[in-house]
DNA sequence: TTCATTTGGTTGCAAATGCAACCAAAACAA
DNA sequence: TTGTTTTGGTTGCATTTGCAACCAAATGAA
């Protein structure tokens, strides 16, 4: 096992941190300029519209890597725009399922078109199909 | 130009953000078992630390890539802590100068390791040196 | 010179995040 | 059963971020 730090390996990271910045502040203003919601709705209202039957809290706090506080009020932004229900889990007590509007829905296609052209423009613009393919690779061995 | 979103680019897309948060979630949470201050405050100092005439504040924030608002309180709170000092500057009236102190150093020095190790387990550890300069490679094509 | 514009930086207020404590239902143990 | 621990989720409070307005010095135009 490698335990030396690498200047290559200090450099990637680095450029890895900041590319991830400079894309948040294009998908972000990008999202502001066409008048619509950070970033985080989406990604939420994406989770729920794959499954037809919702999601409990926890699942989507582990699927956006989201401490449950910070989901829970997330959540209740969303619920107070209509994007989201919560209803109480008839298998769980404790906890509640989540589900997405049909205004919901709505919103995610509106916000598709804005969040696709970015990543179209700083990701897919500037590499080869290889070279992405490489990149996808190499990002799936650093994940969990 | 290629203009068509592909599954791959979506992908490494969603990769390469899921990555982020997680070394975001390990640098933070090894830090604050250090005791030690977020990851903001390294990146601050370590750019200080390599200009022995100090930096204006804008500079900073192109480094950064930190919206002057932002800097100008994060600079407060280091100030509070006597890690750098700000100097009003002899060229341009309005603005100033920052410089790291003494021990402004001596905290850079202390969160090194902590960084470091964070950095190795979660990139260096995981890819061959060759991976690691593929990744930095295509990383840098995604600058700016 | 004078006046308008841009630039570097700060500040007040609202919104979002992090933390710790909390509550109630579920799971487990005796 | 009863008591303890764990889990899912919410809430209060402090810290941080974002936004817009602001100020003063610098730059540029007439």
């Amino acid at each position: 096992m490698n335990t030396t730090l690498t200047e290559q390996t200090i450099a990637a990271w680095a450029r890895l941190l900041r590319v991830h910045t400079q894309w948040q502040e294009q998908v972000q203003s990008a999202l502001k300029a066409a008048d619509l919601p950070p970033l985080a709705w989406y990604d939420v209202l994406l989770e729920l519209h794959r499954k037809r039957h919702g999601l409990r809290q926890y699942e989507i706090g582990e699927r956006m890597l989201l401490p449950k506080h910070n989901l829970s009020r997330l959540l209740d932004r969303l619920e107070k725009e209509a994007l989201v229900t919560r209803r109480t889990s008839p298998e769980d007590g404790r906890g509640n399922r989540v589900l997405i509007t049909r205004s919901g829905r709505r919103l995610l296609q509106r916000m598709w078109p804005v969040y696709g052209r970015v990543i179209q423009e700083c990701l897919g613009q500037r590499l080869t199909a290889a070279e992405v393919t490489t990149l996808a690779k190499l990002l799936d061995k650093l994940q969990q």
